[in-house]
DNA sequence: TCCTTTAATGACTTGCGGGTCATAAATAGG
DNA sequence: CCTATTTATGACCCGCAAGTCATTAAAGGA
């Protein structure tokens, strides 16, 4: 019961994002909106100093706010990077869902580097910071896990059908390919970002690659 | 100058290994010996739960002395790590210098999947912890950096014996492909060690991605 | 045995950062 | 304008772990 704290002031609230919502009668913030504005602050802030180094501070101060209003949006720290993880992934499943099925080899090899553009090199520095036994939450190896199975598959699917067209050799075994192809990309992203490989070296070795794996296809 | 702590007592030191010294003449503590006694120590509790994890209380506790004791012989806890670094990439590097070259495109495959073993899972995944964005020493990525250049080098070498033997195809670059090659392959660990790969399934997705690269390669 | 030097110890200091909560502003309805 | 409700704020709390240092033990030499 002591008093505390007599000098709470400073005002200066932001407009706070006042969209009429479908809910009660007086509700004035849209959640969801200010979650996405959360993650993209905090996306920001990771990119540029890893997921540990950042404190939520920093966090609050891209994204324009106090400290403690997160916590309204979030119940904590991991809770946030679990939610940034999900948005991430979902987006990249969607973009590459709507891709057409390769009809040749040299159609899927594009897809692969096309899917594996610079900015691949910041995420995956960042990402490598939650996957570590750093951070505990297994959810989030879970969301990731989930995400490369299911490319995974993806690319065993594209490997079948181009081994009916005849691109690609009979005796490959396309879920072991897929699954290898797979691990090796995602593998050689991480490699990459953990030696802080320059954008440009970033894409004369990721092409390297591609050609070393285009040629065990063939 | 306020008297404090009246109470620092319960020796029961331990035997503090009492070799002789070449130095001056009182001093008793080989501190060499004493610094890999803590590194082997340090390495059994990063092993088991990650660098950050690892408090350095547990660390004294592993090596059976205090924790101010480890402060005599390094520095920061960054420090230590940075010493076990060393020590693990001299070890690897030596180890493999010691092998013949291969005369065979097959010896060359196995020689690589030697240097693979399960064990190297547990420690990727520590290696992990203190490549991401969480530790900041620049010089750990220097020494892991060296060593994947040296082990590049070292394939680079070994392909073009094995062009000139006509057991891989011509028309590839051996620098760019060694590179290549241990890009994908360190990455297929990191890989693998992020998401928790058992040893079993570490060896089959293992075995499969070398088959692709031979592939490549003949 | 006593004194000096070196080594070991662990209670303590310190700083940091995640998370809380008393306070206060903004809004809508009456 | 007044009141109720929701939302925002940041000073503060609290635990944790790296790193320090006053104190004590051990060993060698005289």
């Amino acid at each position: 019961m002591t008093v505390k704290s007599l000098k709470n002031c400073t005002r200066l609230l932001k407009p706070a994002l006042c969209v009429q919502q479908g809910g009660d009668m007086p509700k004035i913030v849209d959640r969801a909106e200010m979650q996405a504005r959360i993650l993209t602050a905090a996306m920001r802030c990771f990119q540029q100093q890893g997921f540990h180094v950042t404190k939520m501070t920093d966090i609050a101060r891209a994204a324009e706010m106090a400290k403690g209003t997160l916590y309204l949006y979030f119940k904590s720290k991991d809770a946030l990077m679990l939610a940034l993880l999900r948005s991430y992934f979902d987006d990249i499943r969607a973009r590459i869902s709507m891709l057409p099925a390769p009809a040749m080899l040299d159609h899927l090899m594009m897809g692969i580097r096309l899917s594996m553009p610079v900015e691949r090199l910041a995420d995956t520095q960042l990402f490598m910071d939650v996957l570590g036994p750093g951070f505990q939450d297994p959810e989030a190896g879970q969301v990731i896990g989930d995400f490369m199975d299911w490319l995974s598959d993806q690319y065993a699917d594209q490997l079948r059908g181009l081994q009916d067209a005849g691109q690609v050799r009979a005796d490959l075994d396309p879920v072991q390919s897929g699954r290898a192809i797979v691990a090796l990309l995602d593998g050689l992203t991480m490699h990459l970002a953990v030696f802080r490989t320059t954008p440009q070296e970033f894409e004369v070795r990721r092409d390297a690659a591609l050609d070393l794996i285009r040629a065990s296809l063939a």
